[in-house]
DNA sequence: CCCCATGTTCGACA
DNA sequence: GTGTCGAACATGGG
C-alpha cells in the first residue's frame, strides 16, 4: 500500500513509542527485509536505547534514538507499522518487534520486500542526502519542468516514479496526479505543453496535499469517491469525471489506468502505448 | 494452475 | 549515457 501519505501514517502508529527506552528486539533474522542489515547488530544495539522521534521522507522513515543510533525502515510493498502490547506475541509476519518498558511497536511485512536498517553514529545516507520532498516549496515548477526536460523520451508515468525527484509518489498517486492533469501517461516528458507543465506541478503538489488530508488526517479513510483512485481496479471502470470507460495498460512497467477521453496523446507521440491489458 | 498486486533493483539490450 | 523491458524477490487473493 504505501505511498506518500500512507507512510506518514504507519510512521506515525509508532508514536507510541516516543519516549520510551527499548528493552529488547524481537526479530527474524534471514528475512529478506534484513538483506542490508547485521540483526545482530540490531539486537546488539537497540536495547537500552530510548525513541526520540522520527521522520519520513518519500517512502522511507527514520526513527532516531538517543546515542546517535538511526533506524531505516521502508515497507516496501505490503509493509506496515502498528503499536501494541507490552506482551505482543509477535505474529508469522511480524519480522521485527521493539518491546519498550510500555509497549511493542510491530513491524509486519508478509511479502518481505520491505527493509530494516540500522546506522550508528551518523545519520544514514539517504537522509543526508534526500532531495526535496514534494511538498517542499524547493520543488517548483522550475524544479518539475527541468526534470522533465532531462527525461524527454520517457513516459511521464514512469518519470513521476522517480523516487530521486519525486520521492514518495507510488503507482496510484501517479495515475491521479495525471488523470487530474489531463495528460496522458504515455507521453513522452518532452512533449507536455508548458501549460500541460504547469497543471502536473499543480496537482502533484494537490494530490500530495489531499492524500495527507484525506489518509492521515483523522485515522485512515480511501479517497473520496471522486477520485480516479476508486475506480482503477474495478473491470469496466468509469471515470467519475467524463463517465467513460477507463482504460489500463502497462506502462513505465506498472499498470496504469487513465481516462481515454480526458487524457490525450499529443498527435506527435503517437506509438508510445504498448500493450493494452484490459479496455 | 494462472494472473495479479500502492516497490525496488539488476542485467540485458537498443 | 539514456531508456526499455523482463525478471527476480515472497506471499496471498481471486
Amino acid at each position: 500500500m504505501p505511498e506518500l501519505a500512507e507512510v506518514e501514517y504507519y510512521r506515525k502508529q509508532w508514536n507510541p513509542g516516543v519516549g520510551c527506552r527499548v528493552e529488547r528486539v524481537h526479530l527474524h533474522a534471514g528475512k529478506r527485509v534484513f538483506r542490508d542489515t547485521d540483526t545482530n547488530l540490531l539486537t546488539g544495539t537497540l536495547p537500552g536505547k530510548r525513541l526520540l522521534e522520527s521522520r519520513a521522507h518519500g517512502k522511507t522513515m527514520l526513527f532516531i534514538f538517543a546515542e546517535d543510533v538511526y533506524l531505516t525502515i521502508h515497507l516496501g510493498m505490503a509493509g506496515r507499522l502498528r503499536p501494541s502490547v507490552k506482551e505482543h506475541l509477535p505474529e508469522k509476519h511480524d519480522h521485527f518487534v521493539l518491546y519498550t518498558e510500555k509497549n511493542a511497536l510491530v513491524f509486519n511485512d508478509y511479502r518481505l520486500f520491505g527493509r530494516v536498517m540500522l546506522d550508528v553514529g551518523t545519520e544514514p545516507d539517504w537522509w543526508r542526502n534526500r532531495a526535496p520532498g514534494v511538498l517542499d516549496d524547493t520543488l517548483d515548477r522550475a524544479a518539475v519542468k527541468a526534470f522533465l526536460a532531462r527525461h524527454a523520451k520517457a513516459p511521464v508515468k514512469a518519470v513521476l516514479l522517480d523516487q530521486t525527484r519525486f520521492p514518495g509518489i507510488g503507482n496510484w498517486m501517479a495515475d491521479e496526479i495525471l488523470w487530474r492533469a489531463r495528460i496522458h501517461p504515455a507521453c513522452p516528458s518532452g512533449a507536455i505543453s508548458p501549460q500541460k507543465v504547469t497543471a502536473l506541478f499543480t496537482q502533484i503538489k494537490a494530490v500530495a496535499r489531499d492524500a495527507m488530508e484525506v489518509i492521515i488526517g483523522t485515522d485512515w479513510s480511501d479517497p473520496p469517491e471522486h477520485w480516479l483512485f476508486n475506480h482503477r481496479w474495478r473491470d469496466h471502470g468509469t471515470c467519475p469525471d467524463s463517465g467513460k470507460p477507463l482504460k489500463r495498460a502497462t506502462i513505465g512497467g506498472r499498470t496504469t489506468c487513465w481516462s481515454p477521453a480526458l487524457q490525450r496523446l499529443p498527435r506527435k507521440a503517437t506509438g508510445c502505448l504498448r500493450k493494452t491489458v484490459t479496455q
